[in-house]
DNA sequence: AACTATTTATAAGA
DNA sequence: TTCTTATAAATAGTT
């Protein structure tokens, strides 16, 4: 179309051929838009001049990424890597799980179990007898230790108690013994004193009576 | 370019949309071919109908990735990343979806529940209970639909051996009265009998006696 | 799917 | 390059 036909080849002349690219890339991008207006379609149209400048059109209603998604699935041919196949296959998968795991819970909590068969029933309602003697197994466990520990803290208690006690005594008698010192007289009293209380500590806290990393275990 | 000069905005008409959609559909994958050709050029043209159908012209120098390739390098847009994090953040999310469920799957099992502490066991504790009496309010409804449908065999059954007996007690009867006929003697006795069983059959299924669809409410 | 009157694209020239 | 214009090509409406 132009002052004279010319025929479908390569055109050897370097400024005619760049000539001619500009002309026809701004016809062929105009044909682009038309269609994409006239006809509801879809179209990428990505061109590369021999000097390697890019030219693209893409239709406003859509995206790059999203022509090449759809032609992915189209066409069957892959333009995303292997690695890309790994990861919707990935999804996939776990999403298959995901909603396995969704119906599990359902039926556990009693939902949308109308469709299951009386085998099926009986297979949630073991899980569920099995679960919930397993959990008041663990609570009573855990009833029993906090009681348990309830138990030492009190005997700790009492122990500290003792050892305040014992504390105070000691600063008592080195006061005595101090006016006893200022009055140079008397003795024999101290040593019987400490002795006796020394033997009412009970047994157990004479070795390590303090329980280490008490609260992280309730 | 045509009878008469057309605005460019979206043909009503479906049958001349799709028409002129074709018409032009060709006309720009020829101008793609016609511009490879004359200018050296790489094209690659993706085209989508509103149908949903595509068509595809690419460079016979080239290849779609390839163009894609380039397109990557001098557009600066990823494509390929931006679907591929996208697909990388889908993943982490539904995983950890995947994750909590998985917990607390292992929780109604009664596994993993050292790491909770009091509350949480009581909710847990709370939910195989409401579970449980869900699933036996189900199953006990099962259970009360089965022995009903039972209970609805049992007399469909009685009738039917009624019914069985009935014709038996008629061929008999029937019989019986071709004999008489052949000795030409004896009267009265039949109808009488006929009578008595009519009489015996349950009330119940003189009208309707069978349940259609059985099978399906079980 | 073919036809054809027109419009549109563009080759060559300025 | 860009503008012009003669002509080829594309295509809208029709059959």
């Amino acid at each position: 179309m132009g002052r004279g036909k010319i025929e479908i080849k390569r055109i050897e002349n370097s400024s005619n051929r760049q000539v001619t690219y500009s002309k026809r890339r701004s016809g062929i991008i105009k044909k682009a838009k038309e269609i994409s207006v006239l006809c509801d379609a879809q179209v990428s149209l990505i061109i590369f001049a021999s000097s390697g400048k890019m030219h693209e059109y893409c239709s406003p209603s859509t995206t790059l990424v999203d022509i090449l998604d759809k032609y992915h699935k189209q066409s069957g041919k892959k333009l995303w890597d292997a690695k890309h196949e790994n990861l919707s296959n990935e999804i996939e998968r776990i999403k298959k799980e995901n909603d396995s795991m969704q119906i599990k819970l359902r039926h556990l909590k009693g939902e949308d179990v109308t469709s299951l068969n009386h085998k099926e029933l009986m297979a949630v309602e073991e899980a569920l007898e099995n679960g919930l003697s397993g959990i008041r197994e663990k609570k009573n466990e855990k009833i029993e230790g906090m009681r348990k520990r309830g138990k030492v803290l009190e005997e700790e208690h009492r122990y500290l108690q003792f050892v305040l006690r014992q504390q105070e005594i000691a600063k008592q008698q080195q006061e005595m013994a101090i006016e006893s010192n200022v009055r140079e007289i008397d003795s024999g009293y101290q040593r019987e004193s400490s002795d006796h209380y020394t033997s009412q500590m009970p047994f157990a806290f004479r070795v390590q009576p303090i329980q280490p990393n008490l609260q992280e275990r309730i």
